[in-house]
DNA sequence: AAGAAATACTTGACTAGTCAATGGACTATG
DNA sequence: CATAGTCCATTGACTAGTCAAGTATTTCTT
């Protein structure tokens, strides 16, 4: 029985409304989440950032310019750059300047980062396995489903906002 | 009709399994959240976490020593000695020495602290309400219910995880 | 082909999360 | 009542997210 976000945050009173009460469970569901994910890479010195990074320059199947990178994250660009000075000071990543273009630099995982990513691929496996045993498939489908769903109306209110901002 | 996940982070591989599909979206839609709810209040030059800090205070009706307040949070306890540094520069909070114990140190919201947050009630409510606004009263109560198993499974494991790592 | 605009990073400054270590204050034990 | 252990809070060092500004390079305009 799951215990009370309620508890969990020792607010007397009760949530103004359903929506407040999902947004909280969100984030902190959320958070609860990549603690366990920053806890399991901790050991092999990784940060969830830079696990996140060798992982798509392992799926991208060849070197990707540097902002490529951050858009296939969830942040933003200026982050990047210091995240893969950290990954190239480690040798699991390689910076190639590239020719045709002298703006862009391409990064290209080495082979240490695969090695260690292969290391780590049944251990984050595991992390998400924990979703598995603890919802029902369909549960699982439903949380996807109405994350989608949210995701769609957020990402509009969002561009407006910062949009609205930047004219301000 | 929601976009798929997969398109969003380009991949081009469909996911492993539910889980996987699922870890992602959860992670992904909380930081959309996140972001919305920090660009909200960045005209007001607050962070999410200092309103939290705020929300806090003024739920606990009176001073609250510091590491209640760490706990009322997702965080650790070092970091809030800095948030609340930051908002007792802002005036926005005070701190006073605890005369009955002296390691601790109350923290209790200024008047200055409370007009702004009354300021910004309407308009945080407004970010909750586009949750509610993107998905039905059963999906908000799916979501809350789920989440809260997801919580229950991921707190366990998350406390034997660290546990174990500091007996190594 | 020269100047303007756009692009691909990069850097600096600030906020924040996390761990380890420290300092001052309280408590329990002997 | 002295001292060891514990507790509250803080600090330092590192990683990271975010915004604004800067640099080098390329592309667009004319």
């Amino acid at each position: 029985m799951p215990r009370r976000l309620q508890e969990e945050i020792r607010q007397t009173r009760p949530f103004r409304n359903a929506a407040q009460e999902a947004s909280l469970s969100l984030l902190r569901t959320a958070d609860l989440f990549r603690r366990l994910g920053a806890a399991t890479l901790a050991p092999h010195d990784l940060t969830l950032q830079q696990y996140n990074v060798l992982r798509i320059l392992r799926g991208a199947n060849g070197p990707l310019p540097t902002l490529e990178i951050a858009e296939r994250m969830l942040e933003q660009a200026p982050g990047i750059t210091r995240l893969v000075d950290r990954l190239e000071a480690k040798q699991l990543v390689e910076r190639i300047p590239c020719k045709t273009d002298r703006r862009q630099v391409h990064c290209r995982i080495s082979a240490t980062g695969l090695e260690l990513l292969e290391t780590l691929d049944p251990v984050m496996e595991e992390a998400d396995g924990l979703l598995a045993r603890a919802l029902s498939p369909e549960q699982l489908q439903q949380l996807i489903d109405t994350l989608a769903a949210a995701r769609e109306a957020l990402t509009a209110d969002l561009t407006a906002l910062t949009e609205t901002h930047q004219n301000a």
